[in-house]
DNA sequence: CTAATAGTGTCTCTGAGACACTATCGG
DNA sequence: CCGATAGTGTCTCAGAGACACTATTAG
């Protein structure tokens, strides 16, 4: 294992993990963001960015490992849903030079975290309806947003992602809410139930009484790991 | 733009970008790879790899970019269907040390390529069916064919991405071969005929004579640049 | 004519969308 | 009883799959 390091010895990238952090608060589809220090060596001094930070080759095995190391430190949430979203490097994005960033997205229940503030970095959720064009975010983190927005819209249309927005157990009405709140636009409930129960992703957990007249049966997920993907979407008729 | 390099000085990983070059050759599905080096001092000496490489700080202004760069210099293509893949990094993956990888992966007609051989790594197309669990390709590289394939079987189901295996311009029934190369099943002509036209990606150029009994009508693309999107599968029925 | 490939017509059936309906609770 | 929410039944229709059919060429 004795690493040559013969010819190795030009410049290197800077390299990054950042991760779009996804919830849904007040019936809204929200966004975790920090906001930078203001320190006149700073890039994007004050701005909002997306949580993440130079991989630290000591403490992370892996680029996933990395990513959790992140969202455990800002939100104390040890396994939410995270997958892969894509990579964004290069000579102009980071004015400290060539960088390349690792980019993830994770879906939580808000309930679930306890916001870690760091002084320096203050974090809080942002509706994403409320800060399109407006605030400009750090870096290229916009692109990364819009990104992560175009891939979970994408995705909610086929599959159970929105599962992971809530805490367990939970009632198919609160589930189509979810998928409702992604989407911005209401489901037929007949063909919702339908979908999702013949998915066969969802176990019975008794029945919940969440103020509602009638109570709803709860349901939790079979299993936590894996993503249920939809034959066909819940696009409209049109 | 003056980098201030105060507290930048912590290790870096190393940075690449590896390319997986995806043709039909032969009525199969086959890979680009390239065999490494065999110096002493070489991780994975004489194993084959996907091709690729270190990421030049001062050739490439991005990671897509060095992608463009990397496939111009193996294959002469300037133009085909690229698209990122995912990223691999950790400790281990490369004995060299920390090391992430952004992975594209790519299609292009097999009589576009005049493959370029560097004497020290010679490259070769490879037939996926050949060479599954077989030889162990060098770093992760099998681990990221793998995703590339499952991808590329993937989006076939949906998407028009088999077109990019064409010459332009081709027929319907060339094109269905590709579908059914890519899937490894047969297709019904009259429904792919249907979703293909209906679909709306093509434009007729003209009778091709392709040496069978019937001259058929050619096609390309009407925009070489889009990808698209069926609004359902080509899977059978059960 | 025949063989071979290009291209079309037609039947069936699944499953989604729309929407009206019933069921069960609190008050 | 009523209102509100949970949950079901039913009609219709687009579109995919299966497969038999016609069309056009070479010899």
């Amino acid at each position: 294992m004795a690493a040559k390091k013969t010819s190795l010895s030009f410049e290197r990238p800077l390299t990054t993990v950042d991760i779009v952090i996804f919830t849904v608060l007040d019936e809204q589809l929200q966004v975790l963001l920090v906001q930078r220090p203001g320190g006149p060596e700073e890039p994007y001094p004050n701005a909002w960015a997306l949580p993440g930070g130079f991989v630290d080759v000591d403490k992370d095995d892996s680029l996933l490992a990395c990513a959790r190391r992140k969202l455990l430190d800002k939100t104390g949430v040890k396994s939410p849903y995270l997958e892969q979203l894509g990579s964004w490097g290069g000579k102009t994005r980071d004015p400290r030079g060539w960088s390349a960033t690792h980019a993830y997205f994770a879906l939580l229940a808000a309930d679930s975290v306890k916001l870690v503030q760091d002084e320096a970095k203050p974090a809080r959720w942002h509706p994403v309806a409320e800060l399109s064009p407006r605030k400009r975010l750090a870096f290229d983190h916009g692109d990364i947003l819009q990104a992560a927005l175009e891939r979970l819209r994408n995705k909610v249309e086929y599959t159970s992602l929105p599962a992971f927005l809530l805490p367990e157990p939970f009632t198919l009405p609160q589930l189509q809410k979810m998928y409702e709140v992604v989407l911005g636009r209401p489901i037929d409930k007949s063909g919702f139930r339908t979908r999702a129960l013949a998915a066969d992703f969802l176990k019975e957990d008794g029945f919940l009484d969440v103020g509602s007249p009638r109570p709803a049966m709860g349901y939790r997920l079979k299993d936590r790991s894996a993503v249920m993907y939809f034959p066909r979407t819940f696009s409209p008729r049109s």
